[in-house]
DNA sequence: CTGAAAGCGCTTACAG
DNA sequence: CTGAAAGCGCTTACAG
């Protein structure tokens, strides 16, 4: 392979002209410029972005730490991340955390070893103290998407959770809905946590109450909705309406359902949460919560990239979800209709 | 951050000792071991990996190149690379293409820039000009998974696309069917090639022909299956079956089919291709032909090391497809029935 | 077993 | 505008 030494030789200047003329080519005479580039194209050069990076201390390359590939939810908001990435000189390093967090430490180990500038972390399950020093600074540039570490100095960029879980419980009442059940994530999951106060918030408004055994849990995948949904739907008193964290769970229920000859819309509203492809394509279309998942990978990246640049940029930033309706809610059967006392 | 002069300094030895004692604590004594770890613990060192790199001329990285990362098929794949990469030291930058193969160009760079070892491509629509010389030998570590370049020297690890193809066409026939459609890929996608080609060899074999109007074009997604169905549907004679070239695709089919009104399975045999997670909760759930996706990546990252250490492997892995009977599948109705001249 | 020294391929102050 | 030189942080032949 060529280096700059060759070109050097062969275009008759020095190494420190290679560089420059390849560089800057507008603080260079013309004639050398050309000089270089004609011998830099005659040798197949391409440069050695190592050397580069050790010479500089800058790797130009970002990591993105995510828990799942396998979860379709995270396709466009990496799509987002190299959209602005890549513009901007960036590389993209796609870390699969494959739901262990020693594996998403190892991603954050290539800051220490150079390899990346930042990170961009999509999930919020990695133990605070790893990424912030005792007065509660980060260690090095990150940014959570989609998540957040609430309290914290880490910069995050997400929707507003606990409204939007709200939004679609309120949602499901005024359809008539007071039976309702859901399937939330983790219990020391942050975000499953602001969504489920959200929905507790919205219940308690219409003095309403959640029992325990219509609260499944799962893990955000197809198969956890499908067991939770086993759960609830085998219960004499069946909800009327279930409220998923993910849309993957809420096909999974779909699913269940089916399997259990009970009819969607007509017997159970179910609503999803990310608004993912498949949502719009199953039978019947999933009621969802709509993320906008490009912008919010877009946004976290051009933070974290005004973090490498050196700025201190707004740390939160807050992005508009929205509620789809499609064809899996609609009022529950008039025996098991809310009767507001208004 | 400290550097292998810092640990050399403190530990009061060199800094080639320091090297040989984190790297190979066996070459050196008990005690100097015992020194450095000491002092390459108190300093909190990590490795620079970038110098590193510049100085062992590998960088124990390895680029995969993925058609579209919205593509649920790829993310066990991508999971089965990551396996052994990781077990035998290495790390995967995951570069999405997002259909544009000038981007996936720029992947390869990757590698004349030194900041990868070889390259693992999941799709075969770069211009093979790009990968191979004039003899046709790979100009850097390469392997091709999934999919292949046929008649050339790049080594794939793949099913084997033309029986697999011509199997479901095999099972429809033997159900009944011979008014089968299929939606096939682009027509210069050497997978969708062979498939095709297998559909029409079993056809053939039959006796029987599939008309140019029963044949959809899609590009593996959702959108395209629904798209061609479509077009499929509103034919005055109407296919019995229709065959789809993925999972996606099928859906797209299940969901046009829903709007139509055509009863799946009785009206309309559906079978996709991938076995994704979504194939087996939909409803009815999908007939499918199984790729054993974690073992093509695995194989195929096992096949790419074999190369990266100098072996001159077996260039060719053919790996064991299934075809998986679900609900979508059934014979079609009487008066639409193939009968055998047997 | 250990150290001094060279070198991987760049970039960039410093002179001129 | 250009060149000589240093240096980024490692590893590894070469001596001893």
């Amino acid at each position: 392979m060529a280096t700059v030494k060759d070109i050097a030789k062969l275009a008759g200047v020095s190494t420190a002209t290679v560089s420059r003329a390849l560089a800057n080519p507008d603080i260079v005479t013309d004639a050398t410029k050309k000089k270089v580039e004609h011998a830099a194209a005659q040798l197949g050069y391409a440069p050695n972005a190592i050397a580069r990076s050790l010479r500089t201390q800058e790797s130009k390359t970002i990591v993105v730490i995510i828990p799942d590939i396998g979860n379709h939810f995270f396709a466009d908001i990496i799509k987002g991340i190299e959209r602005i990435a890549h513009k901007k000189g960036y590389q993209v390093l796609v870390g699969d955390a494959d739901q262990d967090m020693a594996r998403a430490n190892k991603y954050i180990d290539l800051v220490y070893s150079k390899q990346a500038d930042g990170v961009l972390s999509l999930t919020s399950e990695i133990p605070i103290e790893k990424l912030v020093d005792q007065r509660g600074q980060p260690r090095f540039p990150i940014v959570v998407a989609c998540e957040s570490y609430p309290n914290s100095l880490i910069p995050s960029v997400h929707i507003d959770q606990e409204f939007s879980a709200s939004a679609v419980i309120e949602a499901l009442i005024q359809m008539g809905h007071y039976k309702i059940g859901c399937i939330r994530g983790g219990t020391d999951n942050p975000v499953s946590l602001s969504r489920f106060k959200g929905v507790q918030r919205c219940m308690q408004k219409w003095q309403l109450r959640m029992p325990d055994a219509y609260i499944g849990l799962g893990d955000y995948s197809l198969l956890s909705g499908y067991e939770a949904a086993g759960k609830l739907l085998s219960l004499e008193d069946k909800p009327t309406a279930i409220f998923c964290f993910s849309d993957e769970m809420a096909i999974g229920v779909l699913r269940r359902a089916a399997e259990l000859g009970i009819k969607i819309p007509e017997q159970l509203s179910v609503v999803g949460f990310d608004n993912i492809p498949f949502s719009e394509f199953c039978t019947p279309q999933l009621t969802t919560v709509h993320q906008p998942r490009q912008l919010i990978g877009e946004s976290a990246m051009k933070l974290l990239l005004s973090i490498l640049s050196g700025k201190k940029p707004n740390p939160e930033i807050t992005l508009p979800a929205q509620l789809i309706f499609r064809g899996t809610t609609m009022p529950p059967p008039i025996e098991h209709r809310f009767k507001m006392d208004i």
